[in-house]
DNA sequence: TATTGTTATACTCTATAACTATA
DNA sequence: TATAGTTATAGAGTATAACAATA
């Protein structure tokens, strides 16, 4: 349909050419394909950078099957046990719709339990189970890791500087 | 039902109560929750920040109705036309499929168009159109508008700082 | 056989709105 | 009225698989 319009189209060359030119094996994402305005941008490097360390994340925390999302909502709870649903949606910037979800799968593998608060019937304290915690504590040495090969990718003085950096959006 | 279950959990009071304190207006997620080991890892940094600067990016250039991803793809393109959509795919890091939908829009917008190559029938050479071309120059002046923005953020210096530490990822 | 563009499906994530039970 | 948790839905985005046309 779309292909059809589309191959209507009048086939004269056109002049210009692909710059396409193959660097030798092994070269990553490795064309001489020009991005000009594209390099100067922060968003593009960041974006990049932001799915190289999420994906080695995942890669390194796969054998416990834990993503970001999930570590980052254990580390919140484990830091201030109590917490409500909303305080932590808020805290870490997820929909409170959302942390349902991620809470319902977490209690499944009874890693967190949603206490009912004593104070406000409507919310529920948010703890980790005890077996929560020694998997937390699993989870934290496969991150400590990962947050290694951060350090190798990019250089460790680098790493620290970002960190100073970008202290202020965490 | 899965409410209910939860329900069932008895009522005691947990003696672990919330550890949230107001800061005074203004403050950002500002409570004063601690993050512990989420501190120190550059991928919560790097995400949040990732997160602000798309928010910004798609308010800066709202008016044009365009996304980081389709800026992306026309800067490409418009670097290396004649490049097809595999190259293009590539190099960005996107998945092929779904290049094909943002070049359905681009297209359906007449900012870019598909041009059957001239040496292997399957492929199509990307240009930008007339009116692509028009729009980009726009783009790229809105897209420099919230460059500024990250670095009112984060400051000038260490922008540049970021940009080269994260050169190898463009 | 392998590759290009395409279609389709499933799953994650974001953004909303609406509902309930409480406050 | 407003808020906490929940449910539902729609739109991006990611990850795959499969197909037709072509190499």
């Amino acid at each position: 349909m779309l292909m059809a319009s589309r191959q209507k189209i009048s086939r004269k060359a056109t002049g210009t050419t692909a710059t396409i030119r193959r660097r030798g094996p092994g070269s990553d994402a490795g064309d001489d394909i020009g991005l000009d305005a594209l390099v100067g941008h922060a968003g593009y490097a960041v974006r990049r950078f932001q799915l190289w360390i999420f994906h080695d994340f995942i890669k390194t925390l796969a054998a416990v099957d834990i993503r970001p999302t999930q570590y980052s909502v254990m580390t919140v709870i484990a830091a201030n046990p109590g917490l409500s649903q909303m305080a932590v949606a808020k805290r870490l910037g997820i929909e409170r719709a959302r942390l349902v979800h991620l809470l319902d799968s977490l209690e499944a593998r009874d890693f967190v339990s949603r206490i009912p608060s004593a104070t406000d019937r409507r919310s529920h304290a948010l703890h980790l189970t005890g077996r929560g915690k020694t998997a937390l504590a699993r989870f934290k040495r496969l991150a400590a890791e990962h947050e290694r090969h951060v350090a190798e990718k990019i250089g460790k003085e680098n790493r620290e500087h970002l960190l100073r950096i970008l202290a202020g959006f965490t």
